[in-house]
DNA sequence: TTCATTTTAATTGTGTACAATCTATTTGTG
DNA sequence: CACAAATAGATTGTACACAATTAAAATGAA
């Protein structure tokens, strides 16, 4: 018996885009473990990284827009980071408010040893160029159109 | 000054596919809270009742390889749906090793309240009807394609 | 200048998410 | 049957992720 709800159910796993997003997500994060498991980095430290490579310098603040995370999440990871030498964590000079994030040589060092990440994982997504590159922007889309949190 | 490094660096976030995925599907989640809140529910407790609402009764197993989530995960949220009693946890009598899922009246009473919730979220994801159409698919295939966690 | 407002991180509490381990049960092989 | 191997959930420990609150510092309007 197929009941009207059935004919297009809103409420079906299968039709709404979140579930996808939220599960491949997850399961690529998931796949990143075993490359940065030899970097002894978790993914939100190794984001973190990436952005201090590119960066070299910047606020928690300006970290937290770049990674959409707040100071709940991030106040752990740097404390981490900074454990293991690869930041140094201290309150701007001219706004004693902001905390300047700088990466150390150690934390520059560590990406010679990141270089194959990113080509490993590739891997784990298996589309084709061009697909990946559909992909790629309707995410940036997505992303950069987000309506604001509450309204 | 423009290194070899920068022409090109897969280590730069805006290089890679993984994060916009991360932080897509974290912000889309971020933003069914004020819909859910409503419901009483958390985005994972969510998902959980709309396999019940579609299946009415499984596994803990089954219900873990539909929303890719093990035990560790589910057993806190199933208990807590249990305390709402949206849902009934007993011990399989054919096999005592897995533990039945059933959804309650009061568990398919919950789906009119929440009938809502997916248009609301729509609006979050600003794409055109065909561009959506073209993520669900390319999100379908990396999820289908998945290479095993380990190897 | 003064004091309410805003801004920036840190803290607290709740809820995933997952690897590793444990326990009970079932299955498979001799 | 007997026992090793496999299976299903639960438990433990670690690490996010985020809302709400707190505390310190900066800003701005009267």
């Amino acid at each position: 018996m197929m009941t009207s709800a059935d004919y297009y159910d809103p409420l079906k796993l299968g039709n709404q885009l979140c579930f996808p997003l939220y599960a491949c997500a997850k399961e690529i994060v998931r796949r990143y473990k075993p490359y940065l498991d030899e970097l002894d980095l978790t993914y939100t430290q190794y984001i973190t990284m990436m952005v201090l490579w590119e960066k070299k310098s910047l606020r928690v603040k300006e970290l937290g827009e770049i990674l959409y995370l707040d100071s709940g999440t991030l106040t752990p990871v740097l404390k981490k980071l900074e454990q293991k030498q690869y930041l140094t964590r201290q309150r701007s000079a001219e706004d004693e408010r902001g905390l300047d994030i700088h990466i150390t040589p150690k934390g520059e060092a560590l990406k010679s040893k990141a270089i194959n990440v990113p080509a490993g994982m590739a891997k784990c997504i298996r589309l084709e160029p061009e697909e990946a590159q559909t992909l790629y922007r309707l995410l940036y889309k997505v992303l950069d159109d987000l309506p604001p949190v509450t309204g």
